[in-house]
RNA sequence: GGCCCGGUCGUCUAGUGGACCAGGACGCCGGCCUUUCAAGCCGGAGAUCACGGGUUCGAAUCCCGUCCGGGCUACCA
């Protein structure tokens, strides 16, 4: 049962620096993220990262990275660049990790064996784990036994208290001790587990490779790490990592577990059911990394007051970590289609030039530069440039106009003769044309914008036209009459 | 099933016993502006605060129960 006015009261601000025990001294604020490489950085984990450094950030503190590498195939060498590359864009940066060095290294989980086999060897002389023998079949066999026999499963202890003899392949064990296991949790308040409920986990593979739970309680340990900021998904894997911890002779960090973030399913984001669980979609579909700190920020958090818009030195200044949502966040497109609007508007031009280049490949950067006024409030994502434009770098059919309609490109064609080519002096002619004969803006502009688009839909005439080459957009005027 | 965590407009949220017949933002609807689309401005609809009991002069806020949702349940991370 969380007690949220307690445990969260206090929490709030500079009184987060305390040492999460009693009796210690105050110590440096280190916060790590420690996320495995498996080929693409997660938006849960993005967010995460952006807390432990705004959290950082805010208390002075050290952001380290370190890779959990301890694994199968899953996990290859190459995919490490994917979660620098991931969190450089958002605008994140960490004093230590494997790719900047640091004096807690290394920062790699594979690189760390030794420190593993030697606590796990200690906890061995000391009695808090013991050697377990049984065989992954006779393990499924217990687990299946409690399933059918509707129990919930729990480690036998069969290894504890008679080892069967003559094998010599063994994991180790940790050997739960009785009663409960509780800690004071940045975001839930006080939680509480009942150690009967937990059976004895493995720490050390047959291999003498560690389990995630154990490496992550070593390294936190060894690395001196003061907060643990995770997705809410971790919380039934603290209870094992205490235990350790407290068997190892280690203090503890605090603790925060961040609400998971979901899809309009209602279940958390994952790679297979939703495409907005990767990172880098967003930078292909053209979001702007101030736009996506900002709504992540967003997800979860909020500042107390009315203010939704922050930029990343603005987020430095006011996070609060005890200020983050307890229950799950439902990811939005739309809101962050409109944050990310609000950020392209306050782009400069040539800001926004050169970051919608990338998106529009066939265009002359000189044509891109000269696009941006007209596209600059109407996009969402830098990639809708690549709708507005096209017609620039494709040849849209001529569409079948009206006699009454063709009747307007005619004049507009006789009224474009001999006239600068720019937005400018474009307009004034078509202007001045429309009002001699008496027109409505509307009733000359879109049968123009037929004639040259394609579409019924564009920037304002002028500007399109403008875009165009002269002869081009003659050509195009000409072949609908 | 067991353990754990949640539950305020469609969505993100404000709210920690009275200023809340619940505020903001996105989205939606309408209007203005207007060269279509946007952007901008103005206005509107939208929440029996999951439900039921308490406690209290007074509850979204405290307590109990119920329901619903989610997370975890590996010699994965």
């Amino acid at each position: 049962m969380a007690v949220p006015s307690e445990a969260r009261g206090a929490g709030g601000g500079k009184g987060l620096a305390r040492p999460a025990r009693g009796g210690s001294p105050p110590t440096q604020i280190r916060v790590r993220m420690a996320p495995s490489p498996t080929g693409f950085v997660h938006l849960g984990s993005a967010r995460t990262a952006l807390f432990d450094y705004l959290f950082a950030r805010r208390q002075a503190g050290v952001f380290v990275l370190r890779v959990e590498d301890t694994d199968e195939a899953r996990n290859q060498p190459h995919f490490e660049t994917a979660i620098y590359e991931g969190l450089h864009w958002l605008g994140l940066r960490w004093e230590e990790g494997p790719d900047v060095g640091g004096a807690y290294g290394p920062y790699r989980q594979s690189e760390r064996m030794d420190l593993y086999r030697e606590a796990a060897a200690s906890l061995l002389k000391a009695g808090a784990a013991y050697r377990c023998y049984c065989t992954k079949e006779e393990l499924d066999a217990e687990r299946e036994a409690a399933r059918a026999a509707g129990r919930p499963y729990k480690y036998s202890r069969r290894c504890l208290t008679n080892p069967p003899v003559g094998r010599d392949q063994f994991t180790v064990r940790f050997q739960v001790p009785a009663g409960e296991v509780r800690w004071d949790d940045l975001v839930r308040g006080e939680v509480v587990f009942d150690l009967d409920t937990i059976g004895d986990f493995i720490v050390m593979r047959a291999d003498a490779t560690p389990l995630y739970n154990f490496s992550v309680a070593v390294d936190d340990a060894r690395m001196e790490i003061s907060h643990v900021f995770r997705g809410e998904e971790h919380i039934s894997n603290t209870p094992a990592q205490l235990l350790i911890l407290e068997a190892l002779g280690h203090p503890r960090p605090t603790y925060a577990h961040l609400p998971v973030i979901v899809g309009q399913d209602r279940q958390k984001l994952s790679k297979r059911k939703h495409p907005e669980t990767r990172l880098a979609l967003y930078q292909e579909l053209g979001y702007l990394p101030e736009a996506m700190v900002n709504y992540l920020a967003l997800l979860g958090w909020n500042a107390g007051t009315e203010q939704e818009i922050f930029t990343l030195a603005e987020l430095e200044e006011v996070f609060d970590i005890a200020r983050v949502q307890r229950s799950s966040a439902m990811f939005d497109w739309q809101k962050l289609d409109w944050l990310n609007g609000h950020y392209i508007r306050q782009l400069s031009a040539e800001e926004l030039a050169a970051r919608l280049a990338p998106f529009l490949p066939e265009l002359q950067p000189d044509v891109v530069r000269r696009a941006v006024p007209a596209l600059q409030e109407r996009l969402r994502r830098l990639a809708d440039a690549r709708e507005l434009l096209e017609y620039l770098w494709t040849d849209p059919a001529a569409p079948d106009l009206e006699v009454a309609d063709r009747d307007k490109v005619r004049a507009a064609l006789a009224g474009l003769d001999g006239v600068a080519w720019e937005p400018e002096p474009i307009q004034a002619a078509l202007d001045a044309l429309r009002e001699r004969e008496g027109w409505s803006r509307n009733a000359l502009f879109k049968p123009v914008r037929r004639a040259v688009t394609g579409r019924d839909i564009s920037p304002p005439i002028h500007d399109t036209l403008a875009l165009l080459p002269r002869e081009e957009a003659f050509r195009r005027l000409s072949r609908v009459l």
